[in-house]
DNA sequence: TATTTATATGTCAATATTGACATGTTAACA
DNA sequence: TGTTAACATGTCAATATTGACATATAAATA
């Protein structure tokens, strides 16, 4: 998934590794996350696959920075994959639930702070997305252009509204989960 | 995680590998799901780590039966673990919000199709969860005894209202989503 | 000016996960 | 009785992901 994320990305304009990875923290980062380690290592096996080419930086560029450019076959494995349907249902995976299940071992109050402070987070992270909706759409960059941006608007608003609902609807599961067994 | 899925099942009694597949697909695969490819191996190692015992089955059981048992290392790794806290967030990773992203590339009928597809599986998903709600609680068998099965009920029932809950808010934000991108 | 923080790129071993291939038994049913 | 579906266990290669280790520059700040 991630291959696709990056070729994504790098059809709006060429980039770097770390600018890749900012972008992904600024964006993708509540459905989809990866480590530098990761991205790095992709987009040179991407580039051996002929679906990037790359150029480093002039020549007095000390932090040996590589500029990655979508190449045609990119372009075309991008729009190929999006052709596609997905027809099948991803499968949820929640640390937090497994611990949950097997809760009836453990001590009421262990659990009840591990959700309080699962509460905190899941708050901040609420916060963070609404403090995000206004300045997320210069993703590209303040020069890049109307035509370019604006049709991705309200994908990339659709995306954020999910990362909204989650956290709303993982609040209030965890309001509801910690009166029950406050109450056991 | 799945290790602790594992010892955790095995607590409650001795299982075979197939019946902690089958265990899994009617209780957890809602937070986590495996196949049982991985859950062979991972029994596997965990045996080979001193976690669990197995025993095959009586010399006539033709089809290699064996029954895993939770030793008391496992107990010990199982309980150390729940009584650790949870301190981070897990990310979530959700391939279709990956594709709807770039989806302003996309022809609309096309992303259309494919977010009605999803709201047939995820209504389908649901719905399943309202029917698993009535007689998933004999997930352990009907001999198992009372006081095994009742503190665990509370729990069990969290994950399923998380799963609801979850599907619930997914249908919602697909239909948001769905009249969004009718109206572009 | 010295220190800290942010920027920036990389490797690598370990682990986790997927998905295909392989095989045989038991139960149901036509 | 023959066929199909469900039951049951396993291997293995490929891929994906994590998280630690390593290193260096540039910018901000004390």
């Amino acid at each position: 998934m991630l291959k696709f994320i990056l070729l994504g990305f790098l059809n709006y304009k060429p980039m770097t590794g770390y600018e890749l990875k900012s972008m992904m923290d600024d964006s993708t980062m509540h459905f989809w996350h990866a480590y530098h380690s990761q991205i790095y290592t992709t987009l040179r096996k991407l580039e051996a696959e002929g679906l990037l080419d790359s150029v480093q930086e002039d020549g007095d560029d000390k932090l040996n920075r590589r500029t990655y450019t979508i190449t045609g076959a990119g372009r075309d494995e991008l729009t190929a994959w999006l052709d596609t349907t997905l027809t099948a249902q991803v499968a949820v995976k929640e640390d937090l639930l497994v611990r949950l299940f097997f809760s009836a071992l453990r001590d009421k109050d262990a659990v009840l702070t591990e959700l309080r402070l699962q509460r905190q987070l899941h708050e901040q992270k609420l916060e963070y997305y609404h403090n995000l909706s206004a300045d997320s759409m210069n993703l590209l960059g303040d020069e890049a252009e109307l035509e370019l941006v604006a049709p991705q608007i309200p994908f990339w608003t659709a995306t954020l509204r999910f990362g909204v609902g989650y956290e709303q609807m993982y609040l209030q599961w965890l309001d509801d989960t910690i009166q029950m067994i406050e109450e056991l």
